[in-house]
DNA sequence: TGTGGTGGTTCACTATTTGAACCGTTGGTT
DNA sequence: AACCAACGGTTCAAATAGTGAACCACCACA
């Protein structure tokens, strides 16, 4: 079970199961902050289609309202639907709305910022973050945006802490493999991980996984600190608050730790 | 272009056009607060899919994070990837977050519980609501439901400037003709429509309709108010703050009302 | 008047989706 | 314990639904 890949050193899988809303979905996942509306031909090539089957798909999506036409240009846009889902999504599993009261504590007592992500899809999702009013600068983030995994805490506490096969293939794809393994490994040690000026310059990152009910990581929670102001004494603060604040939401997930970082925690505090 | 409708009284047409992401996307408006998580079977039946087609369609949205499946039983509920969505959706086009202090101020002013909701994809679905605390009995809602044309305020208020076709469509639908039809005429000429104790007993609803850049109808605003506590006066207050609100919300989204409303609304200032 | 870019449509080809029947479990009844 | 029904999930021949090169009409620029 553990290894699934068959193909030995098959490094190059780029097309996965491809159903028909499969592409779809895909096409949703092109809009971003930085391109939130974007063309037909735009779409097309973007998501490797050919503008008919584009088209087809684009006119489906927005026959039921998850994408809308708007404009002289008739750029597509995520539509209105999407807001119900959400909406619907939160009510049924408030794992945002949940979490917020500790992000926020947590980015008031360490006075820096506090980001949370979770798994979805193989990726990892921005989820919500809280700033802390202490000091006039700080780290900013995009909400709902995906994190890279090889050059964040968040994505290298999430790895850590991964089924053996994803987490290899996580590392497979890593650019600097040792350095990226090296964070990893110390976070399955420690029970956090850390980087610094890896993800944008002067910001040191700390983060700790989260887990579900199974005890399989779901998620990551993190302090994204400016570098010139950190002290060894902050740092130590960082690490208890990050503790006790991702056992917190771990367990308003309905979560549960693996028993080994459970103890590690334990023994930390 | 007025009259779509070529085969003469045909009231039957149960199967639109049915891609397959169509049908998938049909699935998640399965799911709803009465019931946000449901098994395969279930899913299957209310769709009216095949229980194959179904589990491959299902297992397509959980690879986007569209759904998830969960518990012993498996069953599937709305995934956190509709989240991301949303999020970007609204930083893209803040409809919610534009509209919500609008809507507490109508809420404040009237003291009854105002209500926001627009259309998309034929239907019209609830987008935000604020209550008043002015008074402990008040009709409370829930987020994120479809609305039923045929007995809200809204629905009516909508229907009155939708394309002929479209409102004809309804209109045909409706369980008594005759008294959806006359509220819908009645707003065609003062600009807003009424019900009571239509949707729920003993509530009072009152509504204005919305547009957007092109002066087509997104939606509507709406005030349901504790039939009760209802007076001349009130209603009249009613009247003047939802009209005001009705026209700030559609300047914020970007909208203008057709010239009709617009004149039929400074009359009444 | 050409050239290259849109958004959108057509239609023969075929690859994808479909659904009856199947399996292995589970949970309640007789 | 045997039975039954309903569950989630899978198979595979049959056929339906999706595909993409080539096609408009349009616009802007030169």
């Amino acid at each position: 079970m553990a290894r699934m890949c068959q193909f030995a050193g098959g490094p190059d899988q780029p097309a996965q199961n491809m159903g028909t809303v499969g592409k779809a979905l895909d096409l949703l996942d092109l809009f971003t902050h930085q391109q939130p509306q974007m063309g037909l031909s735009l779409l097309a090539r973007a998501a490797g289609l050919n503008k008919a089957t584009c088209h087809r798909l684009l006119t489906e999506l927005e026959s039921r309202g998850m994408v809308e036409q708007v404009g002289p240009a008739r750029e597509y846009r995520l539509g209105p639907a999407v807001l119900r889902l959400a909406a619907l999504r939160e009510s049924a599993v408030p794992t945002r709305e949940a979490a917020m009261p500790v992000l926020r504590r947590l980015a008031e007592a360490t006075g820096e910022t506090a980001h949370l992500s979770h798994l979805v899809a193989g990726r990892l999702q921005t989820l919500a973050f809280a700033y802390s009013a202490r000091h006039g600068m700080k780290v900013t983030m995009e909400d709902a945006d995906f994190l890279p995994f090889h050059s964040t805490a968040s994505g290298a506490a999430v790895t850590a802490f991964l089924p053996e096969a994803e987490a290899a293939r996580i590392l497979d794809a890593a650019p600097d493999a040792a350095l990226f393994g090296g964070r990893v490994e110390s976070c399955r040690t420690h029970g956090w991980a850390e980087t610094l000026s890896t993800f944008e310059k002067d910001v040191q990152g700390i983060a700790v996984p989260l887990f579900d009910a199974a005890s399989a990581c779901s998620g990551a929670l993190a302090v994204a600190a400016a570098a010139p102001r950190m002290t060894p004494d902050l740092r130590r603060l960082i690490l208890t608050e990050l503790r006790q604040a991702g056992a917190e939401i771990t367990a308003l997930w309905g979560g549960t730790p693996p028993e080994s970082l459970a103890t590690l925690w334990r023994d930390a505090a």
